[in-house]
DNA sequence: TATTGTTATACTCTATAACTATA
DNA sequence: TATAGTTATAGAGTATAACAATA
C-alpha cells in the first residue's frame, strides 16, 4: 500500500519559503494529516470528527441546549441544527422537551449512542496515537500545552 | 473589544473529557484560532491562507503546472483551477502557454503579485507572530518539529 | 492509452439573515 | 424586545467523474 494518495507535506525539490517558517503552516499540514488519519479510522461508523466531538461533549454534559453547544464548538446554531439532524438521524442522538422553555430542546445521547461511543472512542485513539507515534508521550503533553497557548492567543496586544 | 466573537476553546464547567488527551482535538482547537487570526490579518487583501500558500509557492517555483501545485498543495486538480481562476481575476497570477506541451500551463505572479506578496507576507508573519506571542522561539522551533511527525505520520505499522 | 486542464456536480462546513414560537 | 430553534441561502473548500485536446 504505502498510503498512494495521502498528502504529501514536503515535496522534494519544491521551495516553501517562509511556509517552512509559519507555525501556522505546519499547524495546518498536520491537521491536514490529523483528518485523514480520522477520517480512515471512523469511515465504518459514518462518524467525522465534529460528529465524535459533539457526541463527546453531550456525553459528559447531558441537557446541553443547542444553543450552547454550538458555543462550545465554536460554530453557528444553524451548524448545531444540521449536526444534531444527522446524529439525530443516525440513532445516536436525541433532543428532548425542556420543561421550563417550550422553545429549548435538551440534547441527549440515546442508549445506542452512549454504546457506540465507547467503540468510536476507542477507533479516534487508535488514530490520534498512529498520528503522534513518531513522539513520546511526554512530547506528545509539551505539544498539547503549545497548542493550547496558541488557541487561547488574543487578538489584540 | 476583548474579541467578543472569537472562538473559545475551553469553555468553563464544560467537561471535555478525552478530547483533552488528544492531539488531534488540540492542533485542530489551534487550526480554528490561527485560521481566524489569518482571515484577520489578510481580510484587505481578499486572500485566503490557501490564496497565499498558493502564492508563496508559485512564487518560488515559477513555471509549475496546475496538476504539480495541486500535488503539492495535496487537493484535487479542479480545485486548483478555481484557485487559479481567483487569483488569475485579482491580477495575481498568470497562466502562460509551455513550449513543449499544448496541454499544460506553468503558472508565474505577475509583478503585481509579486510586490504585493511582500505585503500580504508581512501580515502573515504578523499573524503568525500573534498566534504564537505566548511562545518564545525555541519553543515555536520544537513545536514545528513536531507538528511534521504528525504531518509526515503513515496509516500502517 | 495516458495526461492536462476543464467543467459539472455534489457534499461538508461554515456564515448571515430572516422567520416562528416562545419568553 | 430578546431568545431558541429553524430555514434559506451563499460561499469556501473539498471530492469524483466525465470530457476535449493533446501527447
Amino acid at each position: 500500500m504505502a498510503d498512494p494518495d495521502r498528502f504529501v507535506p514536503r515535496v522534494p525539490g519544491i521551495r516553501y519559503g517562509v511556509l517552512d517558517e509559519l507555525a501556522g503552516y505546519a499547524v495546518r499540514r498536520a491537521q491536514i494529516r490529523m483528518y485523514e488519519l480520522f477520517a480512515e479510522s471512523l469511515e465504518q461508523w459514518g462518524i467525522t470528527p465534529q460528529r465524535f466531538s459533539a457526541m463527546t461533549i453531550v456525553s459528559l454534559n447531558p441537557g446541553l441546549k443547542l444553543t450552547e453547544l454550538a458555543r462550545i464548538m465554536g460554530i453557528a446554531r444553524s451548524g448545531v441544527v444540521a449536526l444534531v439532524d444527522v446524529l439525530e438521524g443516525m440513532g445516536y442522538m436525541e433532543r428532548q422537551a425542556v420543561p421550563g422553555d417550550a422553545r429549548a430542546f435538551s440534547l441527549v445521547l440515546t442508549p445506542k449512542g452512549q454504546t457506540d461511543l465507547v467503540e468510536i472512542t476507542r477507533a479516534v485513539k487508535n488514530a490520534d496515537g498512529l498520528a503522534t507515534r513518531g513522539l513520546n508521550s511526554e512530547d506528545v503533553a509539551v505539544l498539547r500545552a503549545m497548542l493550547l497557548r496558541i488557541s487561547d492567543a488574543p487578538s489584540d496586544a
